[in-house]
DNA sequence: CTATTAATGTTGACACCGACAACATTTTAC
DNA sequence: GTAAAATGTTGTCGGTGTCAACATTAATAG
């Protein structure tokens, strides 16, 4: 029996599931998301949930990786065929992935759970493959010299951890008091990236 | 009437609670707290509570303070009276900050959840105080020689966001695959902060 | 084409949870 | 010393995650 598309009672559940729980987490938090409440939304009935995820980390881990593969999607539609000066696409990407938080802070919550115990091969790869995409768009910031070539990985990991440390500071209403009153968050952000992006290109690696 | 110490029954139940909380935060993750376990671990019925705390969300406020808190005063420990190299404090106090979050994992992923709405000022002041140290750290560095000089709020929200960032990819387990298998995850952290911290003190700003 | 089987969905039940109301007890204050 | 405030308990309610039993539809074998 195929479990791939149009099935026969609901006609493939498991996607419609995953896309009630994003109807509802745009308006609601992660702590409030419940299985009988996607299944409302869903128009089916409890434990319906039951026969397409073994639990609710399974459902959890679901919503985590179309969330990746959303955030890989939009990245690469913001970034791809690029042609602006080297630099400039660090900085499209940086500002692409903070745009994806803002528009959608408690599916990012969720994409960085632990739910490494629900073992969701689909999570791994689309999360891979978000390190992937930035790990590419710093090996080609380095070849064509906008940073200092060597340590790529290392760069790339470095560059991510900041995004999402950016994200965490906005998302938990942390990033207000560390600004001057005068700057709006954005200009703060940009800004940042900035400093960022210029010290990794100047400086001889370690 | 008064609150602080050792009132009557319980005495001072409050802080009972958040301590209950802190040991049940070691074993267990923070979607699987329960009003009523906190209540039970600390030997009294369920409802207590609510002499205590308007309701969930207050508690975890209390508890995210009592985070920051501990967070602060680890961080101060390990860098207060420092006499090495200007630049050592910086990397001291991200070692620092990292240790704390492989410790308590669970509590960090309580204070950095948005708790905004239960409005806690002890939270709030806890949390600025943390930015506050980070704030100092950078500018000693500066003043020291170790940082370029100016735009040292903006230093200290880049090195924070950078430092959450990895506390976030640890705890989430999207660290691993952005390794290479020969280095340990305390090699990549210690080489991209020398990093970061190598960026900000070479280039002249933006 | 039909019968068997697997896949999918439903109803019912249970323990647990957050929150509210009503009541009990102890401390504080006048 | 008594009234009031603070603190703790018991009881209850709707909601939740999960299991078991049952029902229905789709896939498959003959």
């Amino acid at each position: 029996m195929k479990k791939t598309a149009k099935s026969y009672h609901h006609g493939n559940l498991r996607d419609a599931l995953v896309e009630s729980s994003l109807q509802l987490l745009d308006q609601a938090s992660p702590a409030d998301l419940s299985l009988r409440q996607v299944a409302r939304q869903a128009g089916v009935s409890h434990n319906a949930v039951y026969r397409h995820f073994a639990d609710k980390d399974e459902l959890l881990a679901a919503i985590a990786a179309e969330g990746f593969q959303l955030l890989n999607a939009q990245l690469q539609r913001h970034t791809s065929p690029f042609l602006g000066a080297p630099r400039t696409k660090l900085f499209t990407a940086a500002r692409s992935y903070l745009e994806f938080v803002r528009e959608h802070p408690n599916h990012i919550r969720i994409m960085f759970s632990d739910l490494s115990h629900s073992n969701q091969p689909e999570l791994n790869f689309a999360a891979q493959e978000t390190f992937a995409i930035l790990l590419d768009i710093v090996a080609e910031g380095q070849q064509r010299g906008a940073l200092e070539p060597g340590e790529t990985r290392l760069f790339a990991l470095t560059y991510w951890a900041l995004l999402q440390g950016f994200a965490e500071l906005l998302i938990s209403k942390k990033f207000p008091f560390t600004m001057d009153a005068e700057q709006s968050v954005d200009e703060v952000e940009r800004k940042a990236i900035e400093l960022f992006l210029n010290g990794l290109g100047a400086e001889p690696p370690a």
